[in-house]
DNA sequence: CTGAAAGCGCTTACAG
DNA sequence: CTGAAAGCGCTTACAG
């Protein structure tokens, strides 16, 4: 391989010149600067990225940290990793993915091995072992889901309290008093993720605030229980006017389930969910939703986790200290609801 | 951070015999082993991978180069990537994640960083700049995808044209002979991708030679222009008996559409697909389909990589010459098909 | 069965 | 504006 001491010799300079012409980090005359970039486009120099990692003990690399989950919807996922990993690169970090099971051992793994200088966490649960793995190392983390201890790390979600209200307020002031609820499978309550506990707990609490009857039933995870339980649901509650949908699978499979059932929408059934616009656009659905924006959430993730690796003590306190981002909801009316 | 220095001077032996101890290169007394895994306990050492990069010229990662063409349907795509990294990480390797537009560029960079050990390229195209790029590598690299020039590369596919062939055959067994072809959107095929082009041009040879005639057609990209134009396609060719659907999007959508265009499937029409097992189930598709068999593909390509990596000259002459392995199709009747 | 030492390819104070 | 040298944390011949 082709490492800084040949281009020194090529340039006819010492190691220390290439290196900083490299780093920018001392300035350089213009002539020994050009010699040196003949010198490195020559031979085809790239800096070994161990040698690199061992010498200032940073990576350049960004651990991504995501688990497939069989009772989740995995369309729904790659939607967070795209622009993490799009995010990353133009800010000139690469992306080691890591799926393993035991997120928690695999997080200690990588950050011990120095192989990191930052994590991103996805679809982080309540009680998330990884959280605590994640404190327990040097590396700045993000974390994109909301755990119960947010004691020191920085966190991205949609605010799914407000989510919720925004979406029982608009089918309140339709005149909706007896709607649905289909939630994440139960499987995914029992695993703590957040978003299902909060985004149901407040779609309950409103709507008896406001005086409204809410269905609550779990989705099913896989085809064609899908399918079968939403059948099973609608037939389940007649006087029904209204359906809030939150879980990736039902809603990608209510168009032919609903035109299956002969219901139309929004004249025997007001509809509303929480999608990304995108989601919505992959599978053609027509309904009045949250966006749930993971596009903005990975991005401004990722952001942050830089500035953090980035910043030594100095630049830490300018950042201020970690703390927790919901990101408000908005309603992007798509016809799906009537009055009741 | 620890270092192997603490550990030896922890457990009273030098570093060598502790570098020895963990790698196993040389036989070690109990008594030393013991006091050297006590000491790597008590500390928390993990050794630092830019270090042993550095030192051994192996990084225990794979590069997975791959893109997310706005014309392909995401969740196809990640049916691939699951697979390569399960595999690479039972057998040791962490997964770098590469998604820049330019692959070739991103290729070289990787590689002439040594970041990687080796690399799997997935969606391979017909002219693929990063194969020229994989051959100027001295890393090993695999393929997912067909691109016209094999030279030296391994190469891991689905036999599109037996695919084809199967398909054909038994639409014809069952006395089909006028049928609907829809294929991937144009923008595949001008990309180059292999699969679009071998499997349209031995579905319309093989139907050729077997006297049935087949109506080609581009399916769309993204809703809702999937399901116009397989509306429209339908109302074009009132007389043909059998689809054959060869388009992760369209496929998807096709039980909406078919419902909604009043066609009873296999009574009306008879309906043929390319799709794995897990698609699917994921999009509740019910119809007869050659298995695409991703799984088994990412675990071939990576198994044969690690083993290509693993090796040193000897091993790789006990492997064999890099080379093509077409995978043969496998038909899962699901009982879409009927006498025409 | 174990140790002392060279070397992997960089970066960065230190010195001029 | 530039160079000589130490050091980052490992591995592995070499020697015993």
């Amino acid at each position: 391989m082709v490492t800084i001491g040949d281009v020194a010799r090529a340039a006819g300079v010492s190691r220390s010149t290439v290196s900083y012409a490299l780093s920018g980090k001392r300035a350089i005359s213009d002539e020994t600067r050009r010699r040196i970039d003949d010198a490195i486009r020559n031979l085809g120099f790239t800096p070994h990225a161990g040698a690199q990692a061992l010498a200032t003990s940073r990576t350049k690399v960004v651990g991504l940290m995501l688990r497939f989950h069989e009772d989740e919807f995995a369309p729904a996922m790659l939607q967070y990793v795209l622009p993490v990993s799009d995010t990353a690169r133009e800010l000139g970090y690469d992306i080691l993915m890591v799926t393993d099971a035991d997120g928690a051992a695999a997080l200690r793994r990588i950050t011990g091995a120095g192989k990191v200088d930052g994590l991103v966490l996805l679809d982080v649960t309540h009680d998330d072992p990884r959280v605590a793995a994640l404190r327990g190392a040097r590396e700045p983390g993000v974390l994109i889901g909301l755990p119960s201890d947010t004691e020191g790390v920085d966190v991205f979600d949609l605010d799914f309290a407000a989510a919720a209200r925004t979406l029982v307020n608009h089918l309140h002031a339709l005149g909706h008093r007896e709607t649905i609820l289909v939630t994440p499978p139960e499987d995914v309550f029992s695993r703590g993720a957040p978003y299902s506990w909060r985004f149901r707990d407040a779609v309950v609490g409103h709507a008896r605030t406001l005086g409204m009857t809410v269905h609550a039933h779990y989705g099913e995870a896989r085809q064609p229980g899908i399918a079968h339980s939403l059948h099973a649901i609608l037939d389940a509650h007649p006087g029904a006017t209204a359906m809030v949908v939150h879980n990736d699978g039902s809603v990608a499979a209510l168009p032919m389930v609903l035109h299956e059932h002969g219901v139309r929408v929004p004249h025997d059934l007001s509809v509303v969910s929480l999608y990304s616009h995108d989601f919505g656009r992959t599978f053609a659905l027509p309904y009045t939703a949250v966006e749930t924006s993971p596009d903005e959430l990975g991005r401004l993730a990722v952001d942050l986790l830089v500035r953090r690796m980035a910043g030594g003590r100095a630049e830490g306190e300018r950042l201020g200290p970690p703390g927790v981002n919901l990101i408000p909801p908005r309603l992007t009316d798509r016809g799906s609801t009537g009055p009741a």
